[in-house]
DNA sequence: CCCCCATGTAAGCAGTTGCTTACATCCGAC
DNA sequence: GTCGGATGTAAGCAACTGCTTACATGGGGG
């Protein structure tokens, strides 16, 4: 009984219950028992499904940034990793970045995939300039768009907490063009 | 035998040795087992002296902020602080803000380090432009300076953890300057 | 119809965790 | 000296962790 024969589902509850609870609480404060209880889902399925906590983890941070990647043109993709970074209410659930800051491992597979994340969103914002280099300019508006992030949900500093998306969006964009911006000829 | 019988001693052991691995590990994957350990102090001492790990994370962070002042002139704060960030080891004093950024609960943590951006840095930047905005301005000059330093010290991400310090000093100076220059009279 | 395996369940195991307890031992006050 | 509290030690407890195992069960293919 209970729950409907439905591996499909199951596997779609775990992931999204554990997305959520990652992002809210890191890993570490996240237990699979937890995960398992608001998917409303055996937690032995999770071990058949995923494999292992870590494996769950990489899985939810591969899938959601795979989501944001490839529905933005690198030309897009700063200004629409800031706006949502800046949601009104950050549904903090929403951004792997969440999961991965609140999550500081220097072990296991969740650390590979942190390290391809950032390999993926430093190359796609390094093809916007030509600059020599490139690559350090793109770590560094990857940097920017962290720190913002850190600021506003894990230490809620204000003004910037609480400021406009609109505004906050052009002043990062306008400063980070500078480093991004391709040499004109002539 | 074993340890002299000294209670100030132990406990000054203790709270370097928790300083330490809360700022390496976070507050999760630090157990009281290896603080005791690296102390060389027996593990009961520890909650003697300090009650609880909650309260001894509580301890290690007002002592260190209260450690925490620089004093530089308002010009050269942006290349002071920075250049600090980049240095290859954290400071003592920076550790609270990794140990807060690896722990994820706590939020008295949060308070205390958002009251130390807040008073101490962002204030200081402000003061750098006379733009209306100019709180926001100085969170977001802010933010890249947490964020450099998070994707430095926590990511590893290259090329920026091993990039040339002047050099990102003067990629980071140039693209902030968009945000806190002065509007010139005429 | 029946069999079989994908799916779901309940229970528990071994290791780790924060914390406590019961007990030695040292040292200063008297 | 000796008494008592401050200091240090060893052991263990109860709870929790990730993960496994042994077992029900239901539904689709033969």
């Amino acid at each position: 009984m209970s729950r409907p024969r439905d591996a499909a589902a199951t596997k779609a509850a775990l992931l999204d219950a554990a997305t959520k609870l990652f992002g809210e609480r890191g890993f570490d404060r996240t237990t699979v028992r937890d995960i398992a209880n608001l998917a409303g889902v055996n937690q032995a399925l999770l071990f058949r499904y995923f494999g292992s906590k870590d494996a769950l983890f990489a899985t939810v941070l591969t899938t959601q940034s795979r989501e944001l990647l490839e529905d933005s043109p690198a030309e897009h993709l700063l200004r629409n990793v800031l706006l949502r970074m800046l949601e009104e209410k950050p549904r903090r659930e929403d951004h792997p970045l969440y999961a991965v800051l609140r999550s500081s491992h220097h072990d296991s597979a969740a650390d590979l995939v942190r390290r391809q994340l950032g390999e993926e969103y430093a190359r796609a914002l390094a093809s916007l300039t030509d600059a020599d280099d490139a690559q350090l300019r793109a770590d560094l508006v990857l940097a920017w768009i962290v720190g913002i992030g850190v600021l506003r949900t894990m230490f809620g500093k204000e003004p910037l907490a609480g400021a406009d998306r609109a505004e906050v969006a052009a002043l990062v964009t306008k400063a980070a063009s500078v480093l991004l911006e391709h040499t004109e000829p002539g």
